[in-house]
DNA sequence: GTGGTCTAGACCACG
DNA sequence: GTGGTCTAGACCACG
């Protein structure tokens, strides 16, 4: 899986990597039990500190999409746990977000479309 | 319309009025060409500083939600120009909270009844 | 409230401080609400890393121990949320120390009156 | 007596046995003189580095938990020196536990019963 | 070799 | 002034 990361963004780098990585999880392209680069191997890769990576890999730990040991590295869950709901956070995004789009002209269909592409793909 | 903070957010503070406006205006509860209180008056009743009040107030004119005159203060635009497209990052944005709650285990219909729900009203 | 970094302890330094910032809630020492040491005051006042102190304060507040913001520095948090459960971590490490506890010969209502002073206390 | 390891626990592996063996002394799962896996064995059995079992058995030793000669093996001490205290870390760490279910809402009451169930069981 | 921790120092957005 | 992010570099325990 190619991560990129960019650097105009206001998304901050650790935080970019993270969401590339659920994203990754939840389209398959991650598998689970898959290795994921070593810290040092995917900041090198991406030119930029270990530290950040490294935060990135601690979030998804504690998020329980990863685990990491010191023998093997880090790797997706086998199972990750679902809490079945969307978060507060989740939800108030969506709702931005979907107003936005409403008061841009996009036609509900096109937003459902996506959506399901989304979830789907 | 009440606009709410939620002081536990990492969303800042201008951001979340900013949002919240955006958001009374697509559901109507703000209707085009309404008046919005002066920048004093919204930060007093908030107690927030005017600084911040007025650098939402600039975000929305820069993205013509609001317009501001002198004279009037600041009001709902009129019409809002409709690019008839999904931005970038709100793509992004979407695709990362529709992956998180795909592997939360929430069903595809659950979803897309709440992206209705929010974009009927 | 005084913070003591121990410094020959196997926990590292963010966690040592992030346990007495938790103890010192539960006893009342911080009170709801009550102002945190800015990150650069403790850093310095400690003798350590800015960094270090910031890890600490996200990791509460990311357990919903305190709240930060870049106008008021970091608070503890008026309602903290009540799972009502115990964790398998503290479960398992509750064990572990009973286990050892008892094999030190210390009698049962030794150690309930040393938990029940720390319940209460 | 059966000992699992938790892949997804931040205490390390020899830790971890350390840990399980001790509360098996003191269940009375594992009997005093009772014969212990040699290293080879567990750390076969287990799929673990023999270093890691070693380390492990090293560390009982210097406990005072298990006896270890090159004829027997190692085996669990018939008198395990009892000295009367609870150790100043497993204060803290307690401390810390009950200070976070405190803080979780968790009635004093339920604590106490753990911790008897604990002792007792 | 791996992730985890820490330092010294810097810059940034928010308010 | 505040917390948040990031770098370059270092050392450590685990396995």
């Amino acid at each position: 899986m190619i991560i990129k990361i960019d650097e105009y963004s206001d998304i901050p780098i650790y935080m970019q990597i993270r969401n590339q990585i659920v994203m990754g999880i939840s389209t398959g392209d991650l598998k689970a039990g898959e290795q994921l680069p070593t810290v040092r191997a995917l900041a090198m890769e991406m030119g930029i500190n270990t530290m950040t990576v490294s935060k990135t890999y601690q979030l998804l730990k504690s998020e329980g999409y990863i685990m990491t040991d010191r023998k093997n590295g880090a790797r997706v869950r086998m199972e990750i746990e679902q809490s079945g709901i969307i978060s507060k956070d989740n939800k108030n995004e969506l709702k931005r977000i979907v107003s936005e789009v409403r008061l841009s002209g996009v036609p509900e269909s096109e937003l459902i479309k996506l959506v399901k592409e989304y979830y789907e793909g």
